[in-house]
DNA sequence: GGTGCTATTTGCCATATGACAAATGAAATG
DNA sequence: CATTTCATTTGTCATATGGCAAATAGCACC
């Protein structure tokens, strides 16, 4: 559980006390490569630090193709922050694209957290800030960027995770068809 | 200032003495289309609710040419959060791209508040997660648009906009060029 | 009204990418 | 080992978009 404490220290301070507490909320789970940590159509109570292993967070859109939203690495919380937050039924998955171990916090255990702990609001603001900082500033450049170059800047931010995935998980991140990125790869 | 005040209350409760507070933080202040609110290079030191008018964030890429990250519409705190809040020098432009009127927050005043009102951090941290989560949401199924549905969904998101600000803003926005813009635009 | 200056449109051509289908490869199952 | 199933690669062709340059339009200023 070190990881996860150390995470969390770097965004406030918890005294040995609280430290306990919110490691007696956490429950480890492993998540086998495919499945689901939350699901389209209902709404999320759990949230995980991911300790190995990369999610991804995806939807279907209108014309029923399957798009990778973004991926989420070690070290993270992972969530579908969009129907956690506002508490109605999602429209995204989050699922595992490598075997995970995570620590799982249930709604209950988080917001008992946030009733316990003083900083801990504060600290999980500016970690959920943080993150979707971070997607922002990695999504945006991608649509002034041809094919080759997404690719080239996800081998970067993700070394060695492109051959471990699904060409159709990578495919839809970048925006882009599996024939386009097979092809950029016989090319790179 | 009631503009201000509704927005606020939408994301948590404040009594009549903190509104009076915060009314008597805010300068009101008119940018003209195409003048900077903060620059890249400088460390941004004001925060902004947009009572009128449309904001945009841009930056350069390293091919030098000029994006358009995103628009900030009325109704919205405008601010260059990426260097706001680790107080750095930032890298990006917040920029009028219509006449504006804003009321603006010194970054004393908006820590003075802070110390002064409870609920404040709360509320700031609810109103950034929203226009964060925002953000991503619009930019994430733009990748797998072509140009022409990225231009509509765009007409959509903005109604009137497309025709009063510069080809160039809102090309660079989508992620095409001027000229296909400017063709697509012939061709609806 | 004339003169610049900038923004936008248009033309022409090259090329990246998509659509679709077929071939190949890899992995699971009996 | 054969069979099935799914993932990836490859081929062919159509088309959207980019790059570049020229033409036009719009706008400020004298």
């Amino acid at each position: 559980m070190e990881k996860l404490i150390d995470f969390l220290l770097e965004f406030g301070h918890l005294n040995q006390q609280q430290i306990d507490l919110i490691k007696r909320k956490a429950s480890p789970l492993v998540l086998e490569k495919g499945t689901y940590f939350s699901e389209a159509g209902k709404i999320p109570k759990r949230v995980a630090f991911i300790q190995t292993g990369i999610l991804r967070v995806c939807y279907y859109n209108s014309k029923g193709d399957e798009i990778t939203k973004y991926f989420i690495e070690e070290n993270n919380f992972a969530v579908d922050i969009n129907s956690y937050t506002q508490k109605i039924p999602s429209s995204e998955y989050v699922q595992a694209v490598t075997d995970c171990t995570l620590l799982v916090f249930s709604k209950e255990s988080f917001d008992e957290l946030f009733n316990t702990i003083i900083a801990w609001e504060g600290i999980i603001n500016k970690i959920t800030e943080k993150a979707l900082i971070e997607k922002l500033n990695k999504l945006s450049p991608m649509l002034a960027e041809d094919a080759s170059t997404r690719y080239l800047t996800f081998l970067e931010k993700f070394p060695g995770l492109a051959n471990r995935i699904p060409l159709s998980y990578l495919a839809s991140y970048l925006g882009i068809t599996q024939s386009s990125l097979s092809r950029i790869r016989r090319n790179i």
